[in-house]
DNA sequence: CATTATTTCGCAATCGTTTCCGTATTTTAA
DNA sequence: TTAAAATACGGAAACGATTGCGAAATAATG
């Protein structure tokens, strides 16, 4: 048993900046094969040796290169996630999610922030081409319309999971909530709270889960027997002034709606900046619900009626499969399919007055 | 001029799976040194032989291998984020300080949440000790007493920074912000409004931050003639219930403050939920002004007064440190000091009745 | 005891890129 | 014209871990 203090004096001055395996084996009298055998629980090195590697490999405070093991292996245990957004409680709920699975399974994540800008998309994309990540887990930015660097990805025979804002033409898995149904509910909720005109706020109307909360805003209205006019569908952008500047503009205009129902959060947000800024009472003037995974949405002033979309859950599902696929491929595939796990309406003040 | 339909024939085949450097200067006729040297605008390499391997290279889909790079090079162009919590506004808001930068320079984000756990904190550092990150930013988790691991890793030679909730034992640079300050003006201001018994609401007391904040807390109360009652500091946990649970007891006590300066956002927050369940009046009956991120304080009820850390800043000045010191380690160092970044107080209804 | 089977290890190659050092060719200067 | 300098490339080794295949030693069987 060799104690702490009798480590060999040789490797003290690089110990911190460490040893490498075959500097392991030198000390040890062993081939680096078997030590690296011996550390990795092969059974082809008897029990003793293993006991006696691990105990030096302690010692001698080594560490195995990971770069080392990558290019050997053809493989980091490393998934790149790329969201569009950081600073949106989906999606770092989402990424909670895939975190909890990543860390569990040994697995690291490379975490790319698109900022809703496609050519950085295409450039973070292009940098996952050859050895850096494993697999890839994405929501779309909201600029995305040509596909070809997402297809170059997948051609590259590399892992790709799409959630919330989805990529149809790729054929593997999608994870995404029941846009459609929840904007459904929500649009029939403001009806049913009186609303006649209700605007429907949406940022990217190209996005996949923007077309099917429209479409769901659309068929509740129609089915309603009120009619979706275009002047209460806003386009919106990324910057809140100038998206406050607009639904102000529309609170003012002739046809104002005395409903909203916002297809994100950051715009259920500038409308109340809006309306603070008015004589506007919410919920008596006007309603809003809104897509929200926020967890102060009962202490906003009203507290807002939420669609809450299954964010934790979403981003545990894609790591479960993802992290499959990569270490049990034959029982594991990245189907041509759509996984969808509903939301949750929870009514609050912003349409249902205490 | 080779046209994209001449591709050799051979190649169409492993195209989508990607070519090595050693087969690309084989259909170029040269030397893998060579080609790998025209690749990265080696002085030494014609410019009619860089423009013929840049074209032959695009042309073949080639993607240098970065495993084989980085094994090759001792470096990864990574930089690892250890944070202890991932939905928070100030820690998202660094996040994206910190890959302005990274992406800026070309550096890739592993990102690690601890979830405040001190054993996830050590053995995430232990899987950094050897080739995977070139350098870690992190803030410490609330349980971290024993730094060994950390020791460890500055030891390892890898360059290590510090920022929001520092380690003052290990000799490097820390990026805070003004915590005693911003939390003696935060009580001042609860003073100047008339707040007699004001309470400090914490989690972890020995967080380096915690800290700051309560001696600000205490040093402003103690100048104003006020006592710094023991049960007017409430030691508070990661859990929403327990904490709301603890207030509320803390308000319905005999020695029930008037004041709260909340340490944390997530207090806040508590705090707001707890009053909601009683007749209590934020201001009128009890004050409240707390350290927040929060984009939204203005559309809560009412409307917090904050302290804004400047969390974009601070994730900016690490990485153009961090990687000033991997890219040009003549001119940079990580030397042993604090570097402080003012905070900002925002005052709005939860303290002045409007 | 001799042969066969099993266990336990070791040699050498692999992975793909970069860079040291040398060689051949071309250009320049005496 | 010859010698020296500059240019432009190539061969080979390095980086550190893993794994295919073979050799040596030990155990089991006839």
């Amino acid at each position: 048993m060799i104690s702490i203090l009798e480590v060999p004096k040789k490797y003290l001055d690089i110990m911190a900046a460490g040893i490498s395996l075959k500097e392991l084996a030198l000390e040890l009298k062993l081939a680096p094969s078997t030590v690296s055998r011996a550390l990795n629980d092969s059974y082809e090195i008897s029990e003793e040796t293993k006991k006696k590697v691990i105990r030096m490999a302690e010692k001698l405070n080594y560490h195995p290169n990971q770069f080392a093991r990558s290019l050997r292996e053809n493989k980091s245990k490393t998934i790149a996630v790329i969201i569009p957004e950081r600073i949106n409680n989906f999606f770092a709920q989402v990424m909670d999610g895939i975190e909890d699975i990543a860390q569990e399974q040994g697995y690291h994540l490379l975490v790319y922030n698109t900022h809703e800008d496609v050519d950085r998309e295409k450039k973070i994309v292009n940098l996952l081409l050859n050895g850096r990540a494993d697999a890839v887990v994405m929501s779309v930015s909201s600029q995305t319309s040509d596909i070809s660097h997402l297809q170059k990805l997948y051609d590259r025979g590399l892992p790709l999971l799409f959630f919330d804002r989805i990529c149809s033409e790729i054929p593997t898995t999608k994870f995404i909530t029941n846009d459609y149904e929840s904007a459904y509910d929500g649009t029939k909720h403001l009806i049913q709270q009186g609303c006649k005109k209700i605007a429907f706020l949406m940022i990217s109307k190209e996005l996949s889960i923007t077309k099917e909360r429209y479409r769901g805003y659309v068929d509740a209205i129609n089915e309603a027997g009120l009619s979706a006019e275009p002047t209460l569908s806003l386009n919106c952008c990324m910057a809140e002034e100038e998206n406050i500047k607009l639904i102000t503009d529309m609170l003012w205009s002739e046809n104002r709606p005395d409903g909203i129902m916002a297809s994100v959060e950051k715009l259920a947000f500038a409308t109340y900046q809006a309306v603070k800024r008015t004589k506007i009472r919410i919920p008596e003037d006007l309603k809003i619900i809104s897509f929200s995974n926020t967890a102060i949405a009962g202490l906003l002033n009203p507290s807002l009626t939420t669609i809450t979309q299954p964010a934790l859950t979403i981003g545990q599902e894609c790591a479960k499969l993802l992290i499959g696929k990569l270490t049990k491929p034959k029982h594991y595939d990245l189907i041509n399919q759509v996984i969808t796990i509903p939301s949750k309406i929870t009514i609050r003040s912003s349409t249902v007055a205490e």
